[in-house]
DNA sequence: ACCTGAACACCGTTCAAGT
DNA sequence: ACCTGAACACCGTTCAAGT
């Protein structure tokens, strides 16, 4: 009979239900109440029993980015026409993003580090190859595409045209700003949803030429 | 002969003097850097001496935001063909912000609130409008433009697949990743510059086919 | 009127101590 | 091995006091 190895003392937590703590005091509190001192107190544990499961609090904030990203499917649409296939992989990030809104700010700096989001950029370049792009091409597609992605999804969040920040802009001084004015008005006839749809349409517009030619 | 009222003690910084003093420790010492006492001390002054020309944390940072976008030439390029006035547009505000690179991570936040970028606004919807875009159409195009600026530009600081992010892409697992592998070697060839311009260029043939039909 | 420094209520994180 | 609380070095900001 072998010596049993003392079992070590089981751990109190695991990296989901920190990702779930810590999501949950970010959806409650905003991204400046999104402590460590919060995230302990949400899971019952003291403050610093965090830093056994995460190195500092920059990994916290991964974490909680791939929480929300992490709930995408990453499967690429190869059934359906490319633009059908890219406008429903932009779709659904756009969608996971939506359900945590607080989550906005950290995207920009975790994306690089992000498994969901590369699994996400692998299917968008699975649907750009399919549909023939290649090289240096298919680099600005993708970079493009991204850009849009990311840029859009900031702006409705933290909106300048749609959302409260429009009546602002509508009320500006007419004779400074007459266009974004007269803009700011038209907007209220578009919804968010058409608003990145449309942005979007015209960046594949753009792709679908460069196919042709 | 007036009684000559006293004179007060004439204030000894300017808000231009506070933006410089700003932009530079942010320059030196990167956002995490940027602190009231920092400041403070670039100026020779007190911490709370900051306080009488601004109200909070918040309004300095908006202050630097508006120091760095007030450089960019807002007059509207109408003796062009209005994609290469959208072009010139678009790369002045890039080209400003690539002075600063920090200021980067301020602009989603502050973008709103800055009389700057409403001129800059304006200028593009100029642009727009001479070239026959109304109504909707227009509140589409100029969304699209400003969510792919404000993307791109992010991403090309604080970027994936240009930059330093690069070679860590190109490293990933082949098996995993081979589309994401293969696409950053190529992005190799592409530079920052073509990179903005060709995504850009994407946005601006799906625009202009909107204006043929 | 303008500026200052001490003090307060927070942070993230280190570290020695508990079980 | 795992978890804890006190303590440290920072923040932004309030407030009473100085000239």
């Amino acid at each position: 009979m072998y010596a049993v190895k003392a079992m070590p003392r089981p751990r109190s937590l695991t990296p989901a239900r920190l990702a779930d703590a810590a999501l949950a005091v970010l959806d409650r509190d905003g991204l400046a109440g999104l402590t460590m001192r919060a995230v302990g107190a949400q899971l019952g544990t003291s403050t610093m029993g965090l830093y056994r499961y995460v190195a500092d609090r920059d990994e916290l904030e991964a974490l909680v980015v791939e929480r929300v990203l992490d709930r995408v499917d990453t499967r690429p649409p190869l059934d359906v026409p490319w633009p059908d296939g890219v406008r429903e992989l932009a779709g659904r990030v756009r969608h996971a993003v939506g359900a945590h809104p607080a989550v906005v700010p950290l995207l920009p700096a975790h994306r690089h580090r992000s498994p969901a989001i590369l699994r996400w950029g692998e299917a968008v370049l699975a649907v750009l190859t399919r549909a023939g792009f290649t090289g240096t091409g298919r680099v600005v597609a993708f970079r493009a595409l991204l850009g849009y992605v990311v840029g859009a999804i900031q702006m409705e969040h933290l909106g300048a045209l749609a959302g409260p920040g429009t009546a602002a802009i509508a009320a500006l001084p007419r004779d400074e700003f007459p266009l974004l004015a007269e803009t700011a008005r038209d907007a209220g006839a578009v919804g968010p949803e058409d608003e990145f749809g449309g942005g979007l349409d015209l960046l594949l517009d753009g792709l679908a030429r460069r196919l042709d030619t």
